[in-house]
DNA sequence: CTGAAAGCGCTTACAG
DNA sequence: CTGAAAGCGCTTACAG
């Protein structure tokens, strides 16, 4: 070694031991900055089978809510000295388990998982912690905002301006996203007013699903059809978006309409969505908090959204507001 | 080994060498089959210096035109057979050189590089095949579409409509690309009408960039304003799009817009956006190829992008139409 | 055709 | 406090 030391001195240094004397130390590390010299990463994960990689698995990169994650997910495990990987299941339950395997083969350090869409029950054996963000995977623990609770944020929105004819779309009910935030709000509205019009339509989450199941809710006369629509997602509430749009509705003067995640679009828009804000930097650094605990505790954990009001929202048009045409009890839920 | 052969033997058959006898290849992959033996990957990255995994960065993962690059990117990856690792320097030099390291230290197959937008001329020594995607990084080639051609096509289609008073929307002066599709756009229109009003605008490629100059541009009277404008990206003519709607300017009745890259969101704005299709998955795959082939090539590859049109451009307003007025040269540019 | 052995570049008990 | 040595799990000349 150009310092005239083990190789085994020059790994301690790097590694900050400080049972290395202060002068030696500093030598080594003259050398070592002298020859920019990196040590081998490979070699290092081969000795200790471990790396300072992090995976990360989301089900679709091209859908802006995964992609805003992705990047708050790099930002904080480079936060913590490490790097992340990211791979993209395209909602293939084949492609994820894939993707896992190629991580462990990588001996990566720990592995975020955004579940895929379809519903599954994997099994994985391994000691690489592994935790589930946003949407579950398998049994691993998760971190997520409490998506009832926040659902019902925009529940009370509605309610609060005067609401009393209302639409959810529901997100796949093979998500838990998806249930609880359908639970959430249909259980908050229920409770503020029994007697409420509410219509339930399940859809995906991506744009054409709202617009598609908007087009025909928005079809029917104005004193049937919804003077507010929530959506499971910005994504599908910009589809509403632009079937109000094409039919020639005012929104928000004769349809308010609310969204869920706060992407970047929803503030760009025509108005600006009123939306549930995820704190997605908060839920990645979380996420990789968890990873990078000695102990993985095994517990979920769920972190509070907020509901951000904007341009799409108002009370609704005076010869609708308060009228509660009792004229008979509408089905309720209609799928 | 279980099937009592060495180590060597079994490395033989994983990688295929005929040299092994049928019988015994036969009996070890049997073993390593029951055995669901997978070989260690960093094993084998130390003794022979590579791996499977090709690096892609981008300056924003966020941007739905390079997430949607890096979805194609990592499908070309995997047809064959290796993994995509991704990274995002958000525009930052500084995280695109450290990223590049720590692909490096990782002795990653290849580099893929959408430069970030700062110029600069970087010195990368390495072994390691490296191709620019998109934009160009150092002087390292570049795959891309034929930026001018691409540009040049929006502007026949303005003046096959019959647009005469046209603003055009530019990128960044200090990319490639921004430079590319400007001079395209603006030879072409000049070529077809030397008289016909053109007006250039600089901006960043993003959705607020476009609004602002837009929301400026369109407040003049409107036999002074722009019948037809291109925007150098897609987020910038959907930024431009929301101006005309704020200022209650029909589109593409009183205004034709058009974008460029066919962003998935292009097809979902209303009206739904003309624009410039990039064939992202072919320019992936070609940056897959490159790397993957045993002497990287040094040339430049152009490939061509085609024109969409949809519901964003139409002929200008019949009192505007051919209206030529001879008012004296315009300062054509404006900055 | 197949085995024994060297060596990739580290980390880490084990001596001293 | 520091060096010499073993060993992580492969690949690949080198023998035979």
């Amino acid at each position: 070694m150009r310092a005239g030391v083990s190789v085994g001195t020059v790994s301690r240094v790097l590694a900050g031991e400080l049972s290395v004397k202060t002068a030696l130390r500093d030598r080594v590390q003259d050398a070592i900055d002298a020859l920019s010299y990196r040590p081998n990463v490979m070699a290092r994960a081969l000795r200790t089978s471990t790396t300072d990689v992090i995976g990360l698995i989301v089900p679709d990169i091209t859908n802006p809510f995964f992609s805003q994650m992705a990047a708050s997910a790099e930002r904080a495990a480079f936060e913590y000295r490490h790097s992340l990987m990211l791979a993209s299941s395209h909602n293939d339950r084949e492609a994820e388990q894939s993707h896992i395997s190629a991580f462990l083969d990588r001996s990566v350090r720990g592995i975020i998982i955004v579940a895929a869409n379809v519903s599954h029950s994997a099994h994985v054996k391994t000691k690489v912690p592994i935790v589930s963000l946003d949407r579950r995977f398998a049994d691993f623990p998760l971190i997520s905002i409490n998506h009832a609770e926040a659902a019902a944020l925009v529940a009370d929105h509605f309610y609060e301006l005067g609401h009393r004819r209302i639409a959810y779309i529901a997100g796949p009910a093979d998500t838990e996203a998806g249930r609880a935030r359908r639970e959430g709000f249909v259980d908050r509205i229920r409770a503020l007013d029994a007697k409420a019009e509410l219509e339930i339509f399940s859809g995906r989450f991506d744009y054409e699903s709202g617009e598609v199941i908007a087009r025909r809710l928005l079809a029917q006369p104005p004193n049937m059809r919804p003077t507010a629509i929530a959506a499971a997602s910005d994504q599908q509430a910009i589809g509403v978006l632009r079937a109000a749009r094409d039919l020639g509705l005012d929104v928000p003067g004769a349809l308010s309409i609310a969204g869920f995640d706060d992407i970047h679009l929803a503030n760009l828009v025509v108005p600006r969505l009123t939306t549930v804000r995820q704190p997605t930097d908060q839920l990645a650094r979380r996420a990789v908090e968890l990873l990078l605990e000695k102990a993985l505790e095994p517990g979920d954990e769920a972190l509070s959204a907020s509901l951000v009001i904007r341009g799409s929202t108002a009370p609704p048009p005076p010869d609708q507001a308060g009228d509660q045409p009792t004229e008979g009890p509408k089905s309720p839920q209609q799928e």
